[in-house]
RNA sequence: GGAGAGGUGGGUGAGUGGCUGAAACCAAUAGUUUGCUAAACUGUCGUAGGGGUUAAACCUUACCGGGGGUUCGAAUCCCCCCCUCUCCGCCA
């Protein structure tokens, strides 16, 4: 959520940003935000005079009292009585406007940072020079829904069976491999320094509306209605709202925390032609990493969590390029986010494999995560996440570029956590 | 699932109707002393708002888990809810 100061300070700015990501209505919404914002905070200064008198009369009863002016005393209570339905009925008014306020600013989604460009949709999107090299495949090479078949290593039928469409289940080697992944990725960010958690994967309402999952994505988060429980979508949702409601102490910045999760994803009616195989699930594996940083700092850090993820993608040996979300395609809580492609050759497809976004105040206003800077201010600190990685397509990737006449051949990095060469 | 205890500032924790936005301690911070480090001493120090100022000063409101209520006045009394802990039961 936006900083109330920020848009009234900072309008023109905000309604600038807002456009470049296409949001409609920028400057109708921003505009009813501010309208709103002034009449409540007329309503509140008046109130407040009311309450001060208020307080000063029934100050004064207790002195009448003590004094033994009961005549006095019960004069002025009676005309307390009165005043009192005046600030009830303002204190209702401002509630509401309160409440109206909060439910404007949380449809009002990051404004992009200055480098973000413009644009509507992914082809506005900044794609840097891909790196690595495009494998040439046999003319009868197979996309990873054929192979995994043909080496029994993902049966989606099974899965299928026991719970639905979107839920695989890996087997025999196919497991190893899903093993193999995350223990690479958590080794490699241990390295880098990220702390590992092991979350729970299911979270309540107050982590939802933390890091802006709620409202906005209601309906994409799987819900145990007994226990008012949310299934994650990713571990940004549960690592990040460790941090919910703390004051940092200055000293421990910039944290850096990882965690391996299952995540869990309706994906309602986002099925379509594009999704077959593992490009699209409802339940997959990643190790997200996330930081929390100093304003001044945080896009430092954006760039080092993206040359992280580079770095894996490296050691993979699997062929991707980075690209700079425009406007229109980055993520309502997103000040800046870089994607992650990789190619599967037999698809021959760009598959996104991570996302690494910078949300600067946006989700640490909503988590009240702050900490005292050197003058002794508290002040908001910024929230970054990124995939590092997501398996099922990194999977899907390794499968199509390594196949070979022999079987497919297993990256050089993983073979110490598969224990096997090939598949 | 049953019974009990409890939720107070960055932390520990005192506070049962007005003198309490809240003792004390710790942490933090500024300074004094000491050759350095350490220690000691002194000062400052809750959060979010509103008004006000060039900026301060200053004035003011709300907040002691959340929501209602009683009262002229509530951290304190009453009701409901949520959460945590302990014991019993069940159990990986």
């Amino acid at each position: 959520m936006l900083q109330l100061q920020v848009v009234r300070e900072e309008t023109a700015k905000v309604i600038e940003g807002l456009e470049k990501r296409n949001f409609k209505d920028a400057d109708a919404m921003v505009a009813s935000v501010i309208e709103k914002d002034k009449t409540k905070r007329v309503l509140q200064t008046q109130l407040q005079e009311e309450e001060a008198k208020l307080n000063q009369e029934s100050k004064r009863v207790g002195e009448l009292m003590k004094a033994g002016k009961q005549d006095e005393a019960t004069t002025l209570r009676n005309q307390i009585a009165i005043a009192k339905e005046t600030v009830k009925e303002n204190t209702e008014k401002l509630k509401v406007l309160e409440r109206e306020l909060t439910e404007l600013l949380y449809k009002i989604p990051n404004v992009p940072a200055s480098t973000v460009p413009k644009g509507k949709a992914a082809d506005d999107n900044i794609y840097e020079q891909a790196i690595g090299s495009i494998p040439t495949l046999a003319p009868d090479a197979m996309p990873h829904w054929e192979l995994i078949k043909k080496y029994d290593i993902i049966d989606f039928d099974l899965g299928i069976k026991i719970a639905g469409a979107g839920f695989p289940v890996y087997k025999g080697k196919g497991a190893k491999l899903q093993r193999a992944l995350i223990n690479f990725f958590l080794s490699e960010g241990d390295k880098a320094g990220y702390i590992e958690m092991q979350p729970p994967i299911v979270v309540n309402e107050a982590s939802g509306y933390g890091t802006g999952q709620l409202p906005d994505k209601e309906g994409q988060m799987y819900f145990v209605n007994e226990d008012g429980l949310y299934l994650i979508p990713t571990a940004e949702v549960p690592i990040t709202n460790l941090y919910r409601d703390v004051m940092v102490q200055e000293d421990q910045l910039p944290i850096k925390n990882m965690g391996y999760t299952p995540c869990f994803r309706r994906e309602a009616g986002s099925w379509g032609a594009h999704v077959r195989g593992l490009n699209r699930l409802h339940q997959f594996d990643k190790v997200e990493i996330v930081q929390i940083s100093k304003p001044e700092n945080s896009y430092e850090l954006l760039e080092e969590m993206s040359k992280h993820v580079a770095s894996l993608l490296e050691k993979l040996e699997l062929p991707y390029r980075r690209l700079l979300l425009c406007g229109g395609d980055m993520g309502f809580n997103s000040a800046m986010t870089y994607d992650f492609e990789v190619y599967s050759a037999a698809q021959q497809r760009w598959l996104e494999v991570s996302s690494v976004s910078n949300f600067e105040t946006f989700q640490a206003n909503r988590l009240k995560l702050r900490y005292k800077n050197k003058e002794g201010k508290t002040q908001l600190l910024h929230t970054l996440n990124g995939s590092a990685l997501a398996l099922p397509r990194i999977v899907a990737a390794i499968l199509e570029n390594n196949q070979t006449k022999e079987g497919i051949k297993i990256p050089k990095v993983l073979v110490p956590w598969t224990g096997f060469e090939w598949i």
